[in-house]
DNA sequence: GCCAACGTTGGC
DNA sequence: GCCAACGTTGGC
């Protein structure tokens, strides 16, 4: 079976039909090696199950992907969530991220966690659908390829710097989220202290891979319900 | 296509 | 270790 691939912003890989190719993604950095550095905090790379203090049981994740085609060395990145649909079994590795916070919340990320797929760098920027993690992290096979729009020549093959994790489509929102909707929340959850109020998307704009806490996660399934704001 | 935000690189 | 230059992300 290919593998799909799929890109994402700073993440996945074109959803080529199979293997092949190039992923493309955009973030790509390269980056020092150890520089774990910026990630959030201070776990830098712990492997394994992450800090659970508590609460880790519940963790929803926010994952970019670029619908539109985009050439990044002459591979387009496209992957919208009609092209992790199309794939077998509707799954797809998300390979391409090249920046360490974001690849530190790929490590974290759990069997069975869901995140929203949101659709960036587009005519209308939003979330899309959900997914939820089918397979835990696992070297990036795209960094050791030569032809690869994120190919990482100071990774190697013993020790890996990037990682990706497999996601299935759940299903469609019932309506498309807009970054818009979402930014109105946003700002109005700043000063009513309201469940967007410390969002990623906001918080930590370039970051394309970001965690959601129940609250955000669930405000943001009940809109599905109402009209647009 | 522009450009603000922000992460990375590399001189010193 | 500081920080200016540079490159990328991604909204608009």
């Amino acid at each position: 079976m290919p593998k799909p691939r799929k890109r994402l912003a700073g993440a996945a890989g074109p959803a080529g039909p199979d293997n092949k190719g190039p992923a493309g993604k955009r973030t790509k950095t390269k980056n020092p090696a150890g520089a774990s550095a910026t990630m959030g905090n201070s776990s830098p790379e712990k492997t394994s199950a992450s800090k659970d203090s508590g609460k880790n049981l519940s963790n929803y994740w926010l994952m970019k992907s670029e619908p539109e085609s985009r050439l990044e060395k002459g591979v387009d990145v496209k992957f919208s969530i009609e092209d992790l649909k199309a794939q077998p079994k509707q799954t797809a590795c998300w390979d391409g991220v090249r920046n360490y916070q974001a690849r530190n919340f790929l490590r974290a990320m759990k069997l069975e966690q869901e995140a929203f797929f949101y659709h960036s760098n587009c005519k209308e920027p939003g979330i899309a659908g959900l997914v939820k993690i089918v397979k835990e992290a696992y070297p990036d096979h795209t960094q050791f390829e030569k032809n690869n729009p994120h190919y990482d020549p100071s990774s190697k093959e013993d020790n890996p710097k990037w990682s990706m994790v497999d996601v299935q489509f759940v299903r469609m929102m019932k309506r498309y989220i807009t970054l818009a909707e979402l930014k109105t929340h946003y700002q109005a959850h700043k000063t009513t202290g309201g469940p967007l109020k410390n969002m990623a998307l906001f918080t930590r704009q370039r970051l394309s891979v970001q965690p959601l806490t129940p609250e955000e996660f669930n405000f943001i399934l009940s809109l599905e319900e109402k009209e647009p704001s």
